[in-house]
DNA sequence: GTAATATATGTATAGATGTTCATATATAAA
DNA sequence: TTTATATATGAACATCTATACATATATTAC
């Protein structure tokens, strides 16, 4: 996410309102945050993960059932489900030879209601990449 | 983030549980409604971008303030900005040649408002990216 | 023991992303 | 008009990511 780390001194521009960014610096998130926010929000910007969490969200799955339900290969199901793993988004039990996954967050269960709500409700006014040219590219 | 759409009939593996799987199909996201989802937490997946939003949602800045306040180059920022407008994320109003950024989207707000919630509680126990290696990637 | 099978992992790769520099555009000032 | 400056945009580049194939590991069945 940061090819080159450069962090000027502080800009290469001069500052306009230096008041105001005083304020806002003031209330700024500070970037060991930021990070651990936009962390938790990757979890849920790739479609196949979304379907994964949510679908755990609703009961428990196996590999291979979460498998054939996204329509994705075992070891790629398994790829992500390491990553969710890692991130305690979600957990298993084993039964055997069988891995049943359920969700582990309900911080993540809860962003992801709310995100579906905002979409429900935008209904394709806002955040679309598909049909619209989604805004002034 | 789909490289290869390979998308197989059904899967490489059996089912174990093909009841199961019906029953979750049933209440699977559309792909569509998935990749929405996704396209709505993307933007809080990047730490300069959720400094930005943040930032914006307590007052509006012009975009050579934003980029002293997050230590980034002008044209950063300023493509950051390009994005968020296109998901109307953000709007701005101008001023003789200084633009002035501001939200345009309560979800956006609420989400990251929510996201930080959880951040706090789990104060470093789920999603860290620093010190713990945040992930097995 | 061997064979079968569910899951995990190593590696490769195409595509996406975030940042930068250089430059264009637009507006104000002189 | 010329100059200065705030912002936007084009292009390049390093890095990250999501997927796939091949294979290893673990557990059950024989």
């Amino acid at each position: 996410m940061a090819p080159r780390i450069v962090q000027p001194d502080s800009c290469d521009v001069p500052c306009l309102h230096p008041e105001t960014v005083l304020a806002a610096r003031a209330t700024l998130l500070p970037l060991a945050e930021a990070q651990d926010l936009a962390a938790i929000f990757s979890v849920l910007a790739d479609p196949t993960r979304v379907r994964i969490v949510q679908a755990l969200a609703e009961r428990e799955l196996c590999v291979c059932d979460l498998a054939n339900l996204v329509g994705m290969r075992q070891s790629t199901v398994s790829h992500q489900l390491r990553l969710l793993r890692a991130l305690r988004i979600v957990r298993f039990r084993k039964e055997g030879r069988v891995a049943y996954y359920m969700l582990d967050d309900a911080h993540v269960g809860a962003l992801l209601t709310q995100g579906l709500e905002h979409v429900r409700e935008a209904a394709g006014a806002t955040a679309h990449g598909r049909t619209e040219q989604a805004g002034a590219a």
